[in-house]
RNA sequence: CCCCGAAAAAG
């Protein structure tokens, strides 16, 4: 059944869940029981196909059939209601996986987040945080990264800014989409200052810049008129061995 | 601890 469940998986991946849906059957018909990880597999590849509702009735219909979700499981589903706006189903879910057992984790917590984040829901989002502080469950890198994309987003710049500042003070390390976060964020409000400054402390500090680093920072410079510093960058850009897209 | 499944950024 490993197998099959990494086909599957592969198949999702491909944007072929359709194919994946048939090898599901395939799978049974050889007599091979399909497992909560081949469940959560086409769950998953159903919300990144935006079949959500086929996603929601696999949930309950492999409920029905005595498989007990796991924090994957709900994790899954929960990502995908997020990603498609609805929170407040979300949160009834949650409510479910918690009363089934279900310990949340920083996966977990971080679509939540997210969610409320893209929502335009950062107060919300700034609750679960600090549920998520208080329960013993200590938000990573991701986390602050989706906590500071919602407060760029709300231009709360100087907020966003504050979080990673205090990242820092605590001991852990902003990456590059951390850094590509607050970039894009700075560029979008016209502060290219702060988003050069960032740019060079990221590379002083041994985090490599990516092609989204740099089309945030090319696109902030030709917002306020410097056409050739972005000319140059793209230069810089490709003698890095970063390829434009 | 123990092979397969869930989370973040530009366009």
């Amino acid at each position: 059944s490993f197998i099959y469940n990494s086909l599957i998986n592969g198949l999702c991946e491909a944007d072929k869940v359709d194919d994946a849906i048939e090898l599901l059957k395939t799978m049974k018909e050889a007599g091979c029981r399909p497992c909560n990880v081949t469940y959560t597999t086409l769950m998953n590849g159903l919300c990144k196909a935006k079949r959500l509702e086929e996603a929601k009735t696999l949930f309950e219909r492999t409920r029905q059939n005595g498989y007990k979700p796991d924090t994957v499981m709900y994790s899954a589903l929960i990502d995908g209601l997020c990603k498609a706006g609805q929170q407040t189903q979300a949160l009834e879910l949650y409510e479910d996986m918690k009363g089934n057992g279900c310990k949340p984790n920083r996966f977990l917590y971080s679509s939540l987040i997210d969610g409320f984040c893209k929502s335009g829901n950062i107060d919300r989002a700034l609750e679960i945080l600090e549920v998520m502080i208080e329960s013993g469950c200590p938000p990573n890198i991701v986390v602050y990264s989706n906590i500071i994309d919602g407060l760029c987003r709300a231009n709360r710049m100087e907020e966003g800014y504050q979080y990673f500042l205090d990242i820092i003070q605590s001991g852990s390390h902003p990456n590059v989409v951390t850094y590509s976060i607050l970039i894009d964020g700075f560029c979008k409000i016209g502060k290219i200052d702060m988003a050069l400054k960032l740019f060079s402390e990221m590379k002083t500090k041994g985090c490599a810049p990516n092609v989204v680093t740099y089309t945030s920072l090319i696109w902030g410079l030709l917002k306020v008129g410097k056409a050739a510093e972005a000319r140059n960058l793209l230069k810089s850009m490709i003698s890095a061995g970063c390829e434009p897209n």
